[in-house]
DNA sequence: ACGCCGCGTATTTTT
DNA sequence: TACGCGGCGT
């Protein structure tokens, strides 16, 4: 049977049922589609109920898109129920229906990436003197936990003093974590996945529920999220599992692409459709990027061809310096620009780390392009957006002392950092939390009178509104706490212009409409706290970001270009130890392979053109280095590129890069 | 509360 | 080289 409008292969993938299914998807072969109509096929043909159905994604970005595609095939009742969501909200969706099984309290908090940080510092400094908490024991402890390494076990497999040290650090984490009933990030996915393994009734319950599984990414999983997946999937395996081990580029992170091979261990009847036909690239590009990756050994042999024509040939700009690299990518963007008619936002600068970007942010803004960067974390640590969620947590959560100190001076109530100081020894000491003991008697004979009357204003403040949340719907509340406290007026205050107090306070806005979405959308029960959690894993402004019409050029590191496509895509500095990078080579093979994996990813983005450069010498750390092409560059096949220091210009071709290089420039100054 | 200075550090980072 | 952060001084 086929489905209209999709090809044999997608159709097999959308109608294979009655074993597990791996999907292996190349880049641009329509993976999104065959998702989306698979669950569209189950529910309209297969008499699944959408209840029963989830997609799993890694990202907020990738389930919005799924869900909103899948919407488009169904009708508003059909898709009732169904589930989109990413690990991370799944997990917290199963762990608040068996909270009193995991023994934590309703109103939990999630700590987010810096609250975890922020936790772990405190307690190096206070435990071990000044123990420089370096980020690495954070990895640390994230790698044990997702293993279901606890504490005790992690001191004794503990290999070195760094591992000594991050075990020791772990165990008290984890405990101050349970005190401020909080979870982090890994918690979401790991208890509930233990929870699952060791709870028999809790499994069947889950695996009654969901049905059908589908997982994006898949080769982006790590050992407990696969586990996490067959324990929902049981016996049945009923699940669909889409994923690109060309493209799994966070091995570094715990993803685990051997997962696709486990699969194969694991559901010895697992049906293998390939999905090899791409939508996305000509044929040059293709061809380049199967070169490349065929460098490196396969479980599963797959060849994307394409039907979009030859199109142009890569090409490749060795160039003097970085500078010089910057300016003559540019040149080249104007040149598409004018003669293509290209958009900015048609255009992608792709580099291997950040700071790459810098350089080609400068010749952007003297050449007065629209531009964006994307990555960087400024996104998300938005403070204005954290201050809000922070006020909502404490409420629902007194305990969360996180949010606590986040709000407890914001805006100024003059509570000094030595009052707080005082305050988190004494919490420390007698095992409460920071609410708690700002009540305490003990604690009042430590500080003066004036820091016991601020702090006093505030947490009885907080106290009556803990009693009072019952009474609002929680956009309602929020909204009243916000402007009760000032807090437009302290952004104005805070905000280096007025224009930028508006915009930070449209966020604050935004949070209260997410709420109100949030709470629209659950069942009416959902509490503050728990629509605060949700709201924790999502990236609130993001899409605010996409809606509006950017038409600006995009830099990002490879690593964000994952799953984009532009018509005209530069990758840049492809030189030895930046790509491949140094730190990747020193240990094995496997470091040099996700490095040209990524350059897969990054050469597979582009439709129509695709231009890779390097720089002779780059300034690195203060010194001039001199820089090899990189390797991967011979990896390509010669018939597909054309060298631009060997290209043939014709002297009416140079006439007319002339002539709309001018135009362009009038172009610009006319705006 | 703010700003300055000097020191250390420099790969990628979905939640 | 450059940038961010902690410490210290005003």
């Amino acid at each position: 049977m086929n489905i209209e409008g999709l090809n044999p292969q997608q159709s097999s993938a959308t109608t294979h049922l009655g074993s597990p299914l791996l999907v292996l998807a190349g880049a641009g072969s329509g993976k999104t589609r065959v998702i989306t109509h698979k669950i569209a096929w189950l529910i309209r043909n297969a008499g699944y109920a959408a209840y029963q159905i989830a997609a799993i994604t890694f990202t907020n970005k990738a389930a919005r898109e799924m869900k909103e595609r899948t919407l488009s095939l169904l009708s508003r009742q059909e898709a009732k129920g169904l589930t989109v969501s990413t690990f991370h909200t799944l997990g917290l969706s199963i762990i608040r229906s068996e909270i009193e099984t995991l023994g934590y309290k309703s109103g939990f908090s999630i700590f987010d990436a810096q609250d975890s940080a922020s936790i772990l510092k405190e307690l190096a400094y206070k435990e071990d003197n000044l123990a420089d908490e370096d980020t690495e024991s954070r990895w640390i402890i994230s790698r044990w936990k997702n293993d279901f390494v606890n504490p005790e076990q992690a001191l004794q497999i503990a290999e070195n003093p760094k591992e000594v040290q991050a075990a020791i650090l772990y165990g008290k984490y984890q405990r101050q974590l349970k005190a401020y009933n909080g979870l982090d990030f890994d918690d979401l996915i790991v208890l509930p996945t233990q929870l699952l393994e060791n709870n028999e009734a809790v499994r069947t319950k889950w695996q009654n529920r969901l049905r059908y599984l589908l997982i994006d990414e898949y080769q982006d999983t790590n050992a407990c999220q696969y586990r996490m997946i067959k324990l929902l999937a049981g016996v049945r395996g009923e699940i669909t599992a889409v994923g690109d081990d060309d493209q799994s580029i966070y091995a570094w992170r715990g993803a685990q692409p051997e997962n696709l091979n486990l699969l194969q261990q694991d559901y010895p009847m697992l049906k293998v459709v390939k999905l090899e036909q791409n939508y996305r690239s000509t044929e040059f590009i293709l061809g380049a990027a199967n070169h490349l990756i065929a460098n490196n050994p396969h479980l599963f042999d797959k060849k994307l061809w394409s039907a979009l024509g030859y199109g142009e040939k890569i090409l490749i700009m060795p160039c003097r310096t970085a500078e010089h690299e910057a300016e003559k990518v540019i040149t080249e963007i104007l040149k598409y620009k004018f003669r293509a008619r290209a958009e900015p936002e048609d255009f992608a600068i792709l580099y291997r780390s950040n700071h790459q970007g810098k350089l080609f942010e400068r010749v952007l803004r003297e050449n007065n392009l629209p531009y964006r960067v994307t990555g960087g974390q400024s996104f998300f640590e938005r403070a204005e957006v954290k201050d809000t969620l922070a006020y909502i947590r404490l409420i629902a959560n007194p305990t969360d002392d996180a949010a606590f100190l986040r709000v407890v001076n914001t805006p100024k109530r003059e509570i000094g950092l030595s009052t707080l100081e005082k305050l988190g020894t004494y919490a420390y000491e007698r095992g409460t939390t920071l609410l708690a003991a700002s009540h305490e008697f003990g604690f009042a004979q430590r500080i003066s009178n004036r820091a016991k009357l601020n702090l006093d204003r505030f947490t009885d403040w907080i106290e009556h509104l803990i009693r009072s949340v019952d009474n609002f719907t929680p956009h309602e509340f929020i909204r009243q706490i916000i402007n009760d406290i000032g807090y437009e007026d302290y952004l104005l205050n805070m905000s280096s212009s007025p224009k930028m107090a508006e915009r930070r306070m449209d966020n604050v806005k935004e949070v209260f409409k997410w709420i109100e979405r949030l709470y629209d959308d659950g069942d009416g029960k959902e509490t503050l706290g728990e629509i605060v959690a949700h709201m924790t894993l999502m990236d609130l402004l993001e899409r605010n970001r996409e809606d509006k019409d950017n038409n600006e050029i995009t830099l990002m590191t490879l690593h964000s270009s994952k799953g984009l496509e532009y018509p005209y895509v530069f990758i840049v500095g492809v030189e030895e130890d930046l790509i491949p990078h140094a730190n990747s080579l020193s240990e094995n093979e496997e470091g040099l392979e996700e490095e040209r994996r990524l350059m897969y990813v990054g050469i597979t983005r582009a439709k129509q053109q695709l231009t890779i450069s390097y720089a002779k010498t780059r300034s690195r750390y203060g010194e001039e280095l001199t820089c090899e092409p990189s390797r991967f560059l011979d990896e390509l096949p010669a018939a597909n590129i054309e060298w631009e220091d060997k290209r043939q210009i014709s002297p009416e071709q140079k006439q007319e890069n002339a002539d709309a290089y001018m135009k362009d420039i009038l172009a610009m100054l006319e705006e």
